[in-house]
DNA sequence: ATTAAAATATACATTGATGTATATTTTCTT
DNA sequence: AAGAAAATATACATCAATGTATATTTTAAT
């Protein structure tokens, strides 16, 4: 039973389908309403993450919930307070797992490494489209632009002190800090929705070029375990 | 006379200026009429590298051109007509170069690394906001993220060939193409404006991590002719 | 100088979005 | 079952954009 729904969680993902909760029957609605804040700020970020701060509209939000317009004003003031709650949801979100990575325990740069990469690969931790979508939105507003970049410093910052922790001299750490998020970074800007499979073969030859040194076998194996992955869950898909 | 323009032209783009003509004015005008085909397309081009997609509109154009809005009809079809064009636009200036790049004579892997990073930080070859807002329009629209698909692999593949011609065993010409567009590509897509002095200094560090070994001092003295680049002319500035 | 064309402007019809004021309905509490 | 509250709906006023039809002006050619 285990196996067959982890296969099913790597096969959806390679069509680009979410897992996780995505129409309005989902979200368990505590009180007899049909609206609800919740309901309303997850029909707008998945808009936002389908395509953009312009697909943000109350109206045709609305239209897609059934509901009236005028019902979402008892939630939120106005477009701009729903904005900012998805603004706040991505920060919360997709920043603690991101630190916690690069401070966790690691015996070898390799292995700080993989901890590093399991962030990028697990949804649960890290949503690389709401980046994306945040970044396409910091385009059309300098007050987004400026949360943004706040943000890349402090990520910035917590891989090159990984580096540094490893003994890799200031300027050899900034450049493969660098190196490495602007890697993920470059993913997620270029909307890659490989194979889990795929990717996974590719992530060794990434931990040689960014710490000179390759994973174990052992390193690998528990990379893959974080990351249910299995030869037999890719095959079977 | 010569240090002095290149000085001037390396401030302003650290401050994020273009050197190129932004106004109305820059552009000429061969008939005796305020507009044409190109003076809309600019101003078209502008607001779109400035907020992106949604930003080129038809009526603030007008405004900013200060010329009638039906006016636009004369040259353009609709809307659609002018995005056409900055896409075609797009795909005319920021592919040529890049190719051209890997296919250009090298004797080393360093110095066709260095030829490929020339194109990044020449936008009279490359300009990564064109490919930015492109990349963002991407999200709102199926047809131009096919589009943009297509040239991520063009360019990636090319990059790939590059390793391979000089002896990197194809799943390290994979994994390292990847690096190296994907960093290009992150750069972009976190926006950095840095000092050019700064970027230039972290050239090599790339270059080694990617190529496994650092460009001679020829190289690069190479490198920073062709980009107009001397240490005297970060110090003036 | 007249005329044709090229370009621009004005006016109109339409659409899709925002936000507010005012019912109306539904749910929860007592 | 009644009343209060919470949520929803209807109706209205406004705005910013698109595109078209129809003048009007400007330029260039004869």
């Amino acid at each position: 039973m285990y196996i067959f729904l982890s296969c099913v969680r790597v096969c959806a993902n390679s069509l680009g389908m979410s897992t996780r909760s995505d129409t309005l029957t989902e979200i368990e609605n505590a009180s007899g309403w049909r609206g609800s804040r919740e309901v309303w700020l997850h029909a707008a970020k998945q808009a936002f993450l389908d395509s953009g701060l312009d697909a943000v509209k109350i109206q045709p939000l609305a239209a897609s919930l059934n509901l009236s317009r005028a019902s979402f004003y008892w939630f939120f003031k106005d477009r701009k307070a729903l904005l900012d709650a998805l603004l706040e949801d991505w920060q919360a979100k997709n920043t603690g797992a991101f630190v916690a990575a690069c401070d966790a325990y690691a015996e070898s740069i390799a292995e700080a490494m993989l901890n590093l990469i399991v962030v990028f690969h697990d949804e649960d931790l890290f949503e690389p489209q709401l980046d994306f979508a945040v970044r396409g939105w910091a385009h059309q507003s300098d007050e987004v632009m400026a949360r943004v970049n706040q943000e890349d410093e402090v990520r910035l910052d917590a891989i090159k002190a990984l580096f540094l922790r490893f003994g890799f001299d200031p300027g050899t750490a900034d450049v493969r800090a660098r190196a490495v998020y602007l890697v993920q970074i470059g993913y997620i800007s270029m909307q890659v929705r490989e194979d889990q499979a795929v990717r996974m073969s590719r992530v060794p030859g990434y931990v040689q070029t960014f710490c000179d040194c390759p994973p174990t076998e052992g390193e690998l194996a528990r990379f893959h375990a974080r990351l249910k992955f299995t030869q037999m869950s890719a095959d079977r898909c």
